[in-house]
DNA sequence: ATCGGGATACGCT
DNA sequence: GCGTATCCCGATT
């Protein structure tokens, strides 16, 4: 199948409505070594400046969160101690939104992604998480800030999920009412999401 | 179940 | 500067 890159008119939707037409699609970065791509099976919205959980929160504008102030389609990565996490801008420019991937399937360029995750791992090990998707796809900070509708890494139209479950977000214990909040939308059983199948 | 860690940001000293 | 927390992972108990 051809992969037809998602125009900058896709990210023009609420972040919740974005978060959810995003599982399916195809998460592409090519590199001088080859190219690895991801079918995204799960995302979490993140709505500040009214969300506890995310970086935006309160409006706050760092070097960092600097891009999800922007208009959307653009990559928002950071870092978290030794990882990489993988966002989409959302929202219209001046809103701190974004999507972030949690999981992908693989979908080309496994034995790369072999290459990059270590060759002992089992194949649902090697993009089921959102510090392993960029390891394995070679995403890094290197991407932050660019336009994801024009350049690389890119969205590409994939297969529409069977069924979306929805659920709390991971890893935000300390985020007041904000941690439950139903905001992480998966494929339903796809044996690739990242926890709570 | 626990722990440490390659980055970033904050509040305090 | 340092201590602490963070949208996590992998090695170890």
């Amino acid at each position: 199948m051809r992969l037809q890159r998602l125009p900058e008119s896709f990210y023009h939707q609420q972040t919740l409505d974005l978060a959810r037409a995003m599982l399916g699609k195809i998460l592409i970065k090519e590199t001088a070594v080859g190219t690895a791509a991801g079918r995204i099976v799960e995302t979490e919205a993140y709505i500040g400046p009214g969300d506890q959980a995310a970086h935006s929160y309160g409006n706050r504008r760092t070097k960092r969160t600097e891009v999800m102030f922007g208009p959307p389609g653009h990559v928002y990565t950071y870092v978290m101690h030794t990882h990489c996490l993988f966002n989409v801008v959302s929202g219209r420019e001046g809103r701190p939104e974004a999507v972030l991937v949690r999981a992908v399937e693989p979908y080309l360029g496994k034995e790369l992604m072999y290459e990059r995750r270590g060759l002992h791992h089992k194949e649902t090990n090697l993009t089921s998480g959102p510090g392993k998707l960029t390891k394995a796809l070679g995403i890094t900070m290197e991407d932050y800030g660019l336009p994801v509708y024009q350049s690389v890494p890119f969205i590409a139209e994939g297969s529409s999920p069977e069924n979306i479950s929805e659920g709390t977000r991971i890893g935000i214990p300390n985020s007041g009412e904000a941690k439950d909040f139903p905001w992480r939308f998966w494929e339903t059983d796809n044996p690739f999401v990242s926890r709570g199948r």
